[in-house]
DNA sequence: CCGGCTTATCGCATGATGACGATGAACAGG
DNA sequence: CCTGTTCATCGTCATCATGCGATAAGCCGG
């Protein structure tokens, strides 16, 4: 329950992004997305990636890599696996991509999994 | 290693359930842990069977078989899965096994998300 | 103790996943 | 243009996941 709220102060940066979520946390498709959503966080590696990504100690593909003991194209293939379920984002920067986390996305699974 | 504990307060019902988590959120162990909840969560079957557990809408294995789209053996395939995470517990009640959610796990799993 | 009910487990087929090295594609610098 | 760097993709192999029917195992009522 919200309260009357007249005049809502500028909101910051973090929170004026993008809309809320409207899609219900519950039902079949909420089911299946939650189920996508898990099996991508599935697995130590991208785990770990996921936090690497989320407190910004690496973007750059690289230097993910160079943090995991796994070989480069293993280290892609979970990078796409993380990007299909829309957890990431890869964004080219000349030769390089820096991925990122897609906030959006990482807000739908805590909203899913906290609806359980 | 046990602090003194003098005299401890009788706490109330609700919080001597089960001592709080204790263990970190992150780390190696962390990510594991939660690479291994999130694959037992990563097929739709298993996200309803958590959901029917979680509103006691069916407790009874037979039920649950009844609610999904799958036979026995697949759905006790799909209930040893998510036993084996931590995240049910299955009491046998004669002929019948009475599944429920674990809800210490499931506090652990949602920490676990919630730290990312 | 027998027969029926309930659940678990086995065995098997099929497909997905995870790992790697090798190769390909795109870009920056010379 | 080459050349090196960076990343994605391919091919391959081993392993795991998912589904099912069939069968075993445990319990309750006669």
């Amino acid at each position: 329950m919200a309260a009357p709220l007249k005049s809502i102060p500028p909101a910051p940066a973090d929170l004026r992004r993008d809309p809320p979520d409207v899609r219900p946390v519950e039902g079949t498709e909420a089911d299946e997305e939650l189920a996508t959503l898990a099996k991508a966080l599935g697995h130590p590696a991208r785990v770990r990636i996921m936090r690497l990504l989320v407190r910004r100690e690496a973007c750059i593909c690289g230097d993910i890599v160079d943090e995991l003991p796994l070989a480069q194209s293993t280290v892609s293939q979970h990078l796409k696996v993380l990007k299909e379920a829309g957890l990431i984002r890869g964004d080219i920067d000349g030769p390089r991509v820096c991925y990122c986390v897609e906030p959006r996305t990482l807000r739908r699974l805590k909203a899913l999994v906290g609806s359980l």
